[in-house]
DNA sequence: CTAGGCTTT
DNA sequence: TAAGAAAGCCTAG
């Protein structure tokens, strides 16, 4: 596949490979690739995305440079080990392969096209594609011999193709014609998996299994007389059609095609057939092997939506899903269930058409020579020198044609998100559009339940060049407010970075992760219960999350240079007493007791410090407290809404942005906050962006130590915690600690009230504690958290490095699932030489 | 954890 | 004029 083009140099020709527009799949002819290929280019030339591209392709090919580079020092002898060692893992692999499973991979053939040709007839003769001027998300095989291609945009498949018809998507039809397929195919396996809209696996052992023993009638089909209601209209089928060819109901797709030659008719339909003579014309039965069961399916899918599948069979989902490509449109493929077949299957596959290998991985893979699923197999021993371990595991597990067996259960959600491109708008929009995100992104996050410790900011600019910004917080957030609250801080703080300019965005995006399981919400829940009204048990009212931590507490921003200020302070004085301590080592327990100075030591001397204004507060009931830290924090919520309003009304009415209205609000913030100074420029974005919160812009964030203080949740219960105060701001210096620190920043608030004497339970271990004293249950949970951390830290252990001793001692197994990603990073120099160390010493063990 | 990247539909 | 959205995983720091 692929010829290279010998018109293209060869950056275009990587780049045109990127794009995705060069590799021959719909087998036109080298000219027709040639001119396609200039038409894009010329299309394409000049353009931000084009440069963008080139750009990519530029840092490919340094990577690919590194990893030349790395192999040139590779000697003869680290092969030979390598070899050796891959050699045995092959073997380990080899005694784990499992072809006992039957598993089908199901694709509808261009998918959305196909849906709108069989619902407009117009559409059937002409090539189409369905999308918009600016995105394509499938053509039909027509279209596609022009090169019009998914992810294409539509101008740019005009050029190509001025006749095509764009169709605008039509999501809810092809969900409806989606969950269609999907009744047809939970038959076979009601744990089927599907992969978007229009795919999906089977594992169909169990189900052939039982149909060994099915009478024919139950494996017996009636063919419809083929008319498609559509929209109303009756679509009727040629009838020669038909009569030559009882399953092709969509003549449409193919019919000028030379791809045709897929169409099932009804002697190749069912082979095995003995009932084709009992039986009239118009019904046809299945046999009961695989392939028979896969014709079956795709025979319904067919009568019951008028669509037509490919499919693949094979002993695993790698090579189902290598199959299907295999004869699409409309067609099947089958790997017999044997190791011969298998090989010979993978022996001439391009490693491109292996699943989780991109054109990035290609292009690397084909600098090392390295083309065939063959050739990954026989430069095993380089590969295991230049990959990350997870990579070359993996490349040796598609070089042997294994693959995972089962199909795994969807599992839980790792995280939602939105993102939208827009043309250039101004700094009010793109805060306004920010909250607008977030609200739609809750909207999904509250219908799912689900409740996130980790916003995410995506920004694209009109280069194309992609941030993101990411803050974790303690307390988890689920309305649009409470995500708008995190994401806002991370816009704010872009925008400062390149003041007084504007961000010149084209795309923004809000992701949420880290979803809350249920017991942590139920904590979490009990945890803002318990702060905001100590001895109260009505959860049930606390349930609107309007007020949950990130909420009242004051924005990233101000909590930072605020708090820190405060904290620099009393840390300063807490230095001033504990220097000797802290300067050499320190143990974490060290640290605590550095760090928690604030604590109230027992119950009768309690010394409530206030998060807000940092004062103390003696022999104060927890209630007072709290009411105090509440009218405390009233200020600056206050301070906040009043800025989300105002940045409303900044977008409605761009009138208002008058000086006076900016200076006013300056002004206010300046009361609250006297060492503000507040830049103030001609651009009405920048004033807007520098005076949102009325806070002198923080030069030089490192987020991922700024978003540390962004939560003010280790005040929860009204007294800071070890990860309130990171080593950062009291100076432990050392790095292990530091590290220790960090890593017991588990998202637990500490129990420092002892007003309720009702029994606590522990949120490491969930049993429930009987005692009263708090600083013992404080120290269980320290025990348990610690027993957590060492847990973690010798899991890690294990599964960390290249080429970890342990693992060649380990068999794995042949299930193992394949993540989409290879990523194949070059490996570091200190990688390397760890590397091959560890190959030396593990293989003489 | 964060940021950037690759891959897939 | 015009080059997507959503999700998962990997890796380096």
């Amino acid at each position: 596949m692929g010829s290279p083009n010998k018109s293209s140099t060869p950056s275009q020709e990587g780049l045109l490979l990127r794009m995705g527009l060069n590799d021959n799949k719909a087998g036109m002819q080298g000219l027709d690739k040639e001119k396609i290929n200039k038409v894009i280019m010329e299309a394409s030339k000049g353009s931000k995305f084009y440069e963008h591209e080139l750009k990519k392709d530029q840092q490919v090919n340094k990577r690919i440079e590194k990893i030349l580079k790395l192999k040139s020092k590779i000697t003869d002898q680290q092969i030979m080990k390598a070899q050796l060692q891959m050699d045995k893992l092959a073997i380990e692999l080899e005694q784990s392969r499992d072809l006992s499973c039957t598993t089908v991979h199901i694709d509808m053939d261009a998918f959305y096209a196909a849906v709108e040709m069989r619902d407009n007839p117009e559409l059937r003769d002409k090539p189409i594609a369905v999308g918009s001027l600016s995105m394509l998300s499938t053509s039909n095989y027509h279209a596609r011999r022009f090169g019009v291609r998914a992810a294409m945009p539509g101008f740019i498949a005009k050029k190509l193709c001025p006749h095509l018809t764009i169709v605008p998507l039509n999501f809810k039809k092809y969900q409806e014609v989606s969950k269609e397929v999907r009744e047809i195919l939970a038959e076979y396996d009601p744990h089927f998996m599907p992969m978007g809209l229009d795919e999906a696996y089977l594992n169909i052992t169990e189900y052939l299994e039982g149909r060994k023993n099915w009478p024919e009638d139950k494996r017996k089909y009636f063919i419809k007389p083929h008319s498609f209601a559509v929209n109303g209209n009756p679509v009727t089928c040629d009838k020669s059609q038909w009569s030559r060819d009882a399953h092709t109901s969509s003549p449409v797709l193919f019919d000028d095609d030379p791809v045709h030659k897929q169409t099932v008719d009804l002697s190749v339909l069912h082979p095995d057939d003995h009932q084709q003579s009992t039986s009239q014309i118009n019904s046809v039965v299945f046999g009961i092997s695989a392939e028979e069961v896969v014709k079956e399916i795709r025979f319904r899918i067919e009568e019951r939506t008028g669509l037509t599948a490919s499919a693949g069979i094979a002993p695993n989902t790698m090579l189902a899903k290598m199959s299907s490509d295999q004869n699409k449109p409309n067609g099947q493929f089958s790997i017999p269930p044997e190791r011969e077949a298998v090989m010979k299957f993978i022996k001439d596959s391009p490693i491109r058409k292996v699943p989780g290998i991109g054109k990035v991985t290609e292009k690397m893979l084909k600098a090392l020579g390295i083309v065939t699923c063959m050739d990954l197999y026989q430069q095993r021993a380089l590969i295991s020198l230049l990959f990350s371990e997870t990579s070359w595991r993996s490349f040796l597990e598609i070089s042997l044609g294994l693959g995972s067996t089962h199909l795994e259960r969807d599992g839980e959600r790792k995280s939602m998100s939105t993102e939208r491109t827009f043309n250039e708008i101004s700094a009010a929009e793109q805060y306004r559009l920010c909250q607008d995100l977030c609200s739609d992104l809750a909207e999904d996050l509250q219908r799912e339940g689900l409740k996130a410790r980790t916003v995410t900011l995506k920004l694209k600019n009109v280069n194309f060049e992609v941030k993101t910004r990411a803050s974790t917080v303690l307390s988890a957030v689920s309305t649009g407010e409470e995500i708008f609250a995190v994401a806002k801080e991370l816009l704010k703080i872009e925008m400062e970075g390149v003041a007084p300019q504007t961000l010149h965005l084209r795309l923004m995006g809000v992701r949420v992760s880290g979803f809350l399981n249920e017991e942590e919400k139920k904590y979490q829940q009990k945890s803002i219960v318990h702060f905001l009204e100590p001895g109260k048990q009505d959860s049930s009212s606390r349930l609107s999350p309007r007020k949950s931590g990130e909420e009242i507490f004051p924005k990233a921003s101000e909590r930072e240079s605020f708090f820190n200020k405060k904290r620099a302070t009393i840390q300063q004085a807490n230095k001033e007493t504990s220097i000797n301590e802290s300067s050499s080592k320190q143990s974490p327990q060290d640290v605590k007791s550095a760090t928690s100075i604030e604590q109230p030591k027992d119950n009768d001397h309690q010394i409530f410090i206030c998060p807000v204004c940092f004062k103390e507060h003696r022999d104060s009931s927890l209630e007072a407290f709290n009411r105090h830290i509440d009218s405390c924090l009233s200020e600056t919520v206050e301070k906040d809404n009043a800025e989300i309003t105002n940045g409303s009304k900044l977008w409605e009415n761009k009138t208002d942005l008058s000086l006076e209205s900016q200076t006013n609000k300056c002004q206010k913030d300046k009361t609250s906050e006297p060492h503000v100074e507040v830049q103030r420029t001609d651009k009405v974005n920048n004033s807007f962006s520098s005076s949102i919160d009325g806070f002198p812009q923080l030069k030089d964030n490192k987020y991922s130590s700024q978003s540390r203080y962004n939560c003010p949740d280790d005040f929860i219960f009204g007294m800071p915690t070890q990860q309130g105060v990171s080593s950062k701001l009291l100076s432990v210096g050392k790095e292990e600690n530091y590290e220790q620190s960090s890593r017991t920043e588990i998202k637990l608030p500490r129990f420092s009230t002892t007003t309720e004497t009702k029994s606590l339970v522990c949120p490491v271990c969930n049993l429930e504690q009987n005692t009263k004293d708090l600083a013992l249950f404080n120290k269980h949970v320290d025990v348990c958290l610690n027993k957590g951390i060492i847990k973690e830290l010798t899991e890690s252990s294990k599964s960390m490095g290249n080429l970890d001793r342990e693992q060649y001692g380990t068999n794995s197994t042949t299930g193992t699932k394949r993540s989409g990603t290879m990523a194949p990073q070059s490996t570091s120099k200190k990688a390397k030489s760890n590397n091959s160390k560890c190959t030396i010493e593990t293989f003489f063990r």
